[in-house]
DNA sequence: CGCTGATGCTTGCAAAATACAAGTGGCGGG
DNA sequence: CCCGCCACTTGTATTTTGCAAGCATCAGCG
């Protein structure tokens, strides 16, 4: 399998690379993503349990019923992409698109 | 919108960055895209469609009832972010998993 | 001890996205 | 005229995602 491929199994779902993207700030609990990032808490769950099993991120126990997420050395090496696919999007995404599609003309 | 959440809302979808990632090679019609990635045609066509309207391919005629896909600037300028992530996902997926998830120990 | 609030989820169900299979329309060659 | 290639569309099943509500645990308080 490609390269790309095989990164999108991991985080090419729906929230993964946004959550992956708030926990390069540093650890965040459960209720913190949940507000930062607006996704549905059902989502939130199985995508930290997913990234948790692709070893992307780990659970930190804190006092008794709150627990924070952090990046293992696996995500944080996502940095880079990241980083790359969010300066895309600020550049290009909602300007006039010089060539863009028109099948009027 | 941070530039993440731009970026996915346009190449976010399922097979999107796949797409364009063989069109980085250069130009190439529908069927050679639906062979080299094995994806279901009438995505194919969906995908096509959203992705010339965010301006990041463009059709070209080609003879009677052929074309080709080529992408715009803005659609090579996705390279550096493709390969980023296809890096990623070379070096970190399949492998051991040193901080993996593991509950039982 | 029982109540309350915070936190981190799970569950049930509807909507949307995706996959699979089959069919359509244009055109060039025989 | 008919056949095959090419680029799709259409109908339907399956999977993913979203929304709303509920559950479990524990600390603090009276």
């Amino acid at each position: 399998m490609s390269g790309l491929a095989a990164a999108l199994e991991v985080v090419g779902a729906r929230w993964a690379l946004r959550i992956v993207e708030q926990l390069l700030d540093g650890p965040q609990r459960y209720g913190d993503l949940q507000r930062d990032l607006g996704v549905p808490t059902n989502m939130l769950a199985t995508r930290l349990r997913e990234l948790e099993t692709a070893g992307v991120l780990r659970r930190l126990p804190l006092k008794h019923n709150t627990r924070a997420y952090a990046l293992t050395e696996r995500g944080l090496a996502l940095r880079g992409a990241i980083d790359a696919l969010a300066r895309w999007g600020s550049a290009h995404v909602g300007e006039p698109a010089a060539g863009a599609a028109d099948p009027q003309r």
